[in-house]
DNA sequence: CTTTGAATCTCGTGG
DNA sequence: CCACGAGGTTCAAAG
């Protein structure tokens, strides 16, 4: 990894374009060729970027760009679109490199699917008389979050961490399919989400889909609390 | 902006948990207190990261800590959560801190508002005989993109830069809505965008929609070539 | 391989 | 301040 400090414009062309006036930032070039050019602000993403896999050359400015106070010209050229990135930098503060090897990569617990584990295991939450039929109900659109017999009859649930439109249009989707199946209709629809937008909450009642809202925190609390009994 | 090259492990606690195992890695610390660590690969998002507004507290290691190699405990806690990021260095290969400033920020162009600029004034590309009514268009489920006059009566526009299912699927919801208003029935729908996956140009003219597909870079041409007209 | 859906999404814009 | 939509999204898993 090679890590520049510089005064330098940037200049992105490929699926938009964008341009960064000239200002002093981090320039980081990775081992697969991709660039990050970073400020001293704003969250994770670069100001502006190349994406593996990509290759960087370094040219002498032009006659014009070194008039100009540009004291080296960096292309970098995307390996698989026709995407660039040209830095033209006109004060080199600071470039070392370090070699760090490849990463062993992230551990990750508490998405998605751990909230499909724990509503399956406290179906209850749907309304008292649910119980469990499947996870994961494959039908021919794709599957199911959660299968379950209620009181009234079988009950599709489609599980969100933020609830949208999308996610109602997908169960909507869901229910037809199944409610043209004569062995498995009548298919009621469960929109459960640790939040739901107003909007989403609106077409879901509009079409008859009920609304549950999960809070995760209690839910892996009642985990935890049973986990201890065994 | 303070750069840190180290062996570290890191874990986060948050609205997930995550962890990373002990490797070399490089950590950035911006002004704001967020910090970033990154791996000599994969693309611009880090491998682990805290948001701003953060504050970074340095610590010693316990006994404990220091007997299995750590040198440095970094405390990272977000400001308005309790988001928490936990570095723990084993062994520092560069610290270097550079004044960066305020970055004038990111210019860009041809992103769907400059796409809904040019269709508005390039009204005759859905067709001869069409004028703009208006743009953003205020329904009760949201924004329609560009409502039109045609020789067929008024057409409603979904623009995207990629067409796919979800946009159709919004175009129909204010289809549905407006062809309900018998001051504007009847309300005819066009998609139209850069490039449409055939999945969606299949719903969208099983449901009656007709697609468009729009030449950003001819579009702007012409932009250009009416601009030099004043 | 492509396609699909989630994300500690981030980032703008508008109410 | 929150809500919504777009993104050069990125990322992983599944078909």
């Amino acid at each position: 990894m090679r890590l520049v400090i510089a005064r330098c414009s940037v200049t992105y062309e490929g699926r938009l374009n964008a341009h960064l006036p000239s200002a002093t930032r981090l320039l980081m070039v990775k081992a697969d060729g991709s660039v990050l050019v970073h400020s001293d602000g704003g969250s994770y993403k670069p100001l502006n970027w190349m994406s593996p896999p990509a290759t960087l050359h370094v040219e002498e400015p032009s006659e014009e760009q070194a008039a100009q106070g540009v004291v080296a010209v960096w292309r970098v050229q995307a390996k698989k679109s026709d995407d660039r990135l040209l830095v033209l930098l006109e004060e080199v503060l600071s470039d070392v490199s370090h070699e760090l090897g490849v990463d062993p990569g992230l551990v990750k617990d508490g998405v998605e699917a751990d909230l499909q584990r724990l509503l399956a295991e406290q179906i209850e939450l749907l309304g008292d008389g649910h119980t469990l039929v499947r996870r994961e109900y494959m039908t021919a659109i794709g599957p199911v979050d959660i299968l379950a017999k209620g009181p009234d009859g079988t009950v599709a649930v489609e599980l969100k961490r933020r609830g949208d439109i999308d996610g109602v249009e997908q169960l909507t989707r869901y229910l037809e399919l199944m409610n043209r199946d004569p062995l498995l209709a009548p298919v009621s629809g469960v929109f459960a989400a640790q939040q739901i937008k107003p909007q989403a909450r609106t077409l879901a009642e509009d079409r008859g889909i009920r609304c549950v809202t999960l809070d995760y925190d209690a839910m892996r609390g009642v985990d935890d609390a049973e986990s201890r009994l065994f």
